[in-house]
DNA sequence: CAACTCAGTGCACAACTGTTCACAGAGTAT
DNA sequence: ATACTCTGTGAACAGTTGTGCACTGAGTTG
């Protein structure tokens, strides 16, 4: 501790040009993950792109692998900042699908890396990244959940219930999300579609809520969904 | 023409041989691909699993994206044989859903390669395949949307609305496949966990359907809606 | 039969990969 | 001022990649 630090004019104390260059390290690979999928990045190149040699890759990660376990985390740092974002909105619920979308929007354009990132490689060659993505995605659709739990009629179904919902509902969002990264940049009239064709998704996923839970216990016990997992081969 | 052709005991007629290399290409990548991303499989791995030198190759692609294209078409050939076998079906209507979720395990289950490769490119690094596999997704959907025509209430919607419907229901299924085939493998809780989530939201999906007109009006129904206990007709 | 076609071979090449190692030199501690 | 720490360097390695080229030899054709 104590005065120690920087002698020099630019920015140094060590911990920092060292946390500059882990930056620019994750910041490349997220811009060459743009145009590639993630098991043919090569460290190489992201070294290339950061301007240091590829050796002193390791000086920050173990691995590629470590390197994209990192951005997930960051990935999802951002999509739970545009749940929170939605949570807070103020604007009425008449208009809650409408204004949902649009922070979407908004999140995938502002944090278009991010997006594209977990898209790709959410199914991607990867095992580890996948898998973690997975877990990840399960996480966030737990959030989604609690935060339905907060409309009328959805307050009274259970956990499970809120969690299928919210499966269906990030789905719908990944896909949309995709779709607009995949077009056309900065094409109004595509992007406009696959707006409206989100919205007019999720309406219809929503207009089956006030009628799930009746005909839905009805089918499925919701309490015994285990047991009637493992019941359901004979049926085959 | 004529009498000409094969002179050696085993098959031969030059065209058969090369038919059969060629197979056997596309047959060596399917199963690689099981474990590694497209734009991570080089043209020798292919080569060297389907036994043949690198450069002979060329005698059958130009190029590893020609041949990840045919890959794709065989894909989809078998899942439009899929929808085929569920049309077909001659079960009843009140098991729609579950029959038709038990169609696309077994398929799931005996095309693994096809679904996994349709899963990992779909949103992948290579543009080519993901723009050919997007196009493909929209005829299938497409034709998925002229079955659903057959069912009451939906033979009255718009196109647009069908294929809205169906673009929901490919979505459930894509994400069911592959939740299927990255489950331990012959694991039965966990793939009849995932046949029911995938039943319970297509269901939920559905539910929706009778309320459907094409505006949408209102996100969530007023509470007075409750008449709906009654009229679950349609539903799974 | 001889002439021709062409799927598959074998070698070569330049380019790229991940990882090792000894080493520089700025930032830090005493 | 001196000794230590550690991020980044540069050369070297064994391996892989895609592709060009001249070739072989079985299958085909007239």
């Amino acid at each position: 501790m104590s005065v120690h630090g920087r002698t020099s004019g630019n920015g140094a104390t060590r911990q920092e040009r060292k946390q500059r260059t882990r930056r620019a390290l994750l910041d490349a690979a997220l811009e060459l993950l743009e145009g590639q999928s993630f098991s043919s990045l090569s460290l190489r190149q992201v070294t290339r792109a950061a301007g240091i040699v590829p050796t002193a890759f390791y000086r920050h990660f173990d691995d590629m692998e470590a390197l994209g376990l990192i951005l997930i985390d960051e990935s999802f740092r951002t999509l739970r900042a545009m749940l929170r974002a939605a949570r807070t909105d103020p604007r009425t619920n008449e208009h809650v699908i409408r204004n949902s979308v649009e922070i979407l929007v908004g999140y995938v354009h502002e944090h278009d890396t991010h997006f594209r990132f977990i898209a790709r490689e959410r199914f991607g060659g990867v095992a580890a990244l996948r898998h973690a993505i997975r877990r990840e995605i399960r996480l966030f659709a737990s959030d989604l959940a609690t935060d339905l739990a907060r409309f009328p009629y959805l307050d009274r179904w259970t956990t499970e219930d809120l969690q299928l919902l919210a499966g269906l509902m990030v789905n719908a969002m990944v896909s949309t999300a995709e779709a607009i990264l995949d077009a056309a940049p900065e094409d109004p009239i595509a992007e406009g579609d696959i707006i409206a064709t989100a919205e007019r998704q999720l309406r219809m996923i929503v207009l089956g809520v006030p009628q799930w839970r009746s005909s839905g216990a009805q089918a499925l016990p919701p309490a015994a969904s285990r047991r009637a997992a493992t019941s359901r081969s004979s049926s085959a």
